[in-house]
DNA sequence: TTAATTTGCAAAATCGATTGTGCAAATTTA
DNA sequence: TAAATTTGCACAATCGATTTTGCAAATTAA
């Protein structure tokens, strides 16, 4: 049990060599520095040994490097950021880094905060998840020569990588059109979008899927089939509950945006009998394992969190920070 | 758009003064250290006019302390962990310190390479959530002199703040047992407990409690009706299914033991009429929001992520190592 | 008025690593 | 054998903060 940690100069006197020696056999400059290969393989023994590890602090100030590698995302439990969080650190892991993920909460001071912090600890690179207000976040890295990337919310500033909405929303109409029982013709006016908010590029690219699909199909609908009617789950069960009424029964394809809508439409499900929820072809744009154990189907698409961040560690390490916009085709998940 | 970091040696000479006087007239130390008010208001202004962030590694270095808090859990991706996790995030940045989260996958050895890591970075404390090797954890923090504290899986070396599985568990019981239409004497052997792992503190504390409550309430029961066939989902639909036919029916009540078994039993009930579903009372040791959003009623038990973690940072600010073992009470969410 | 305090701050050492420079000793070349 | 080159390493500066020490000048006490 050592009480004070060794450091360089402890391993220095017990090798009989001096401190900058003991660095550069550990950190494998010895080559270079020209360093016996006997003397290094002596000193590394000797680290071993003395359970030797590095002040990472010391280090980083050293090279104006951390090897902290950060992302901020909105939250933690929702399963698309964390499925986000999960592949970030094993990539930064794998590459001898240590992760570290904040979650601001969609508030865009404490985007700007917690992001300051990050640059007063010289992180070396930043994954920026679902980001409020991408352009000031931008400027800010650039200002302190951070790399970074966007995911999920892009930025005309700097890197992204987003999921390709236009495509995945057309995929999934498509399907739910071809899975009803019923004709294209009898389908005129049948299909609703619920949920999610058509200020955002996110929702407003699945919109524009979702219509371009319908038209491509010979489908009518008209605005008041799209209710982008926000993300929380309560509100879009009320909407439902509202369409419901007014049509005396539900739709005979219903697109719901994003998994909270999601909650609140299988809350308002829940209270009407089975088999008038089975005539309702139901897709959502989100994807959540309990979905497809429902008693009804529930077809789901699910962003590819893992290539998501696996193209973005790609422009880190490539791209020199030119802005350019990647689309991630994401998959239908079929009961 | 500055190039070069603002340190305190530029402010320093900005306001014709030392970098020692900046020093304490920006962390707060000038009272102390004589400075006057004046001074200090002086320094204060300019750095902010010369957008001064403080170089977090020279300061970790010089105080052995780095701000970050780490935490270390099996995988982002859960509820319950992630959210220890934004409840985590939330009262370290409460603190004004920066969390640090890394997923271990329930692997030793990662474990102990990631908390080694950690220390090498001088984190000032650490949450240890789900270890699998608590012992060798708590004996390498020890070592290094970092302070630590276990949620969810106790360690007895170390402060460890756990839910109180036999309380949950018991009152989840009664909870169905009452909920069953069936009367005690009717509902002898048909009680049964599904999933988990028996060589786990956790588990086993709640099939205590689940024992010792079927006693209490006279229902007869046998070492069979007790099934901890560990977290896989596909694992536990299969013996639901073998249970469903040796008896030739669902049992009037299941309590099953992790949200992953019940996904797999979820499964199976999804390829039964629903009024058979709905004759077995049906609880869960975890919990998913879209348990309550099913067709037959589900009773949950919820562990309560923020209070744990509130618990376990009040240990490290307060309880200066010694080993405690503190029970949270989860609660029961009725459908 | 002189001695004793107090006030206000600068100087310098320090944390633990990295890296440019320089200098003997060993080796090669002429 | 002497000169030129290479090898192997130590020394010292440096990163940007914190903190101990010390010393004038200002203030108070005697």
């Amino acid at each position: 049990m050592k009480i004070q940690k060794i450091t360089i100069y402890d391993i220095a006197q017990r090798a009989g060599a001096s401190a900058s020696t003991v660095s550069s056999a550990l950190d494998g400059s010895w080559k270079k520095r020209r360093i016996s290969k006997k003397t290094a393989e002596r000193i590394q023994e000797i680290a071993v040994q003395m359970d030797f590890t590095i002040n990472r602090q010391a280090q980083g100030l050293r090279k104006a490097k951390s090897g902290l590698v950060g992302m901020i995302l909105p939250e933690h439990n929702n399963r698309f950021f964390s499925d986000l969080s999960q592949s970030f650190a094993g990539e930064v892991r794998q590459r001898g880094n240590c992760p570290a993920i904040i979650s601001t909460r969609r508030n865009e001071e404490e985007e700007l905060e917690v992001v300051s912090n990050f640059i007063s600890y010289a992180i070396d690179a930043l994954f920026i998840v679902g980001a409020t207000n991408p352009i000031a976040l931008s400027k800010l890295c650039k200002s302190a020569e951070l790399p970074h990337v966007f995911v999920d919310q892009p930025c005309e500033l700097a890197p992204s990588i987003v999921t390709d909405n236009y495509f995945g929303a057309a995929e999934l109409t498509n399907h739910l059109i071809s899975f009803s029982p019923k004709s294209n013709q009898e389908l005129s006016n049948q299909v609703y979008f619920l949920g999610g908010d058509a200020t955002l590029p996110a929702s407003s690219r699945r919109i524009d899927g979702f219509v371009d699909t319908l038209n491509n199909a010979g489908i009518g609908f008209t605005q008041s089939h799209i209710n982008a009617c926000g993300y929380d789950r309560d509100r879009a069960g009320k909407e439902l509950n509202k369409l419901y009424a007014q049509r005396g029964g539900l739709p005979s394809i219903l697109l719901i945006n994003s998994i909270d809508c999601f909650e609140g439409a299988l809350k308002f499900f829940s209270q009407l009998p089975e088999e008038e929820v089975t005539k309702c072809t139901i897709g959502c744009f989100d994807y959540d394992p309990f979905g497809i154990l429902l008693r009804f189907p529930v077809h789901m698409i699910r962003q590819r969190a893992n290539k998501l961040v696996k193209e973005a560690y790609d422009c880190i390490e490539n791209n020199s920070g030119e802005p350019i916009l990647k689309l991630i085709k994401p998959e239908l998940i079929i009961p």
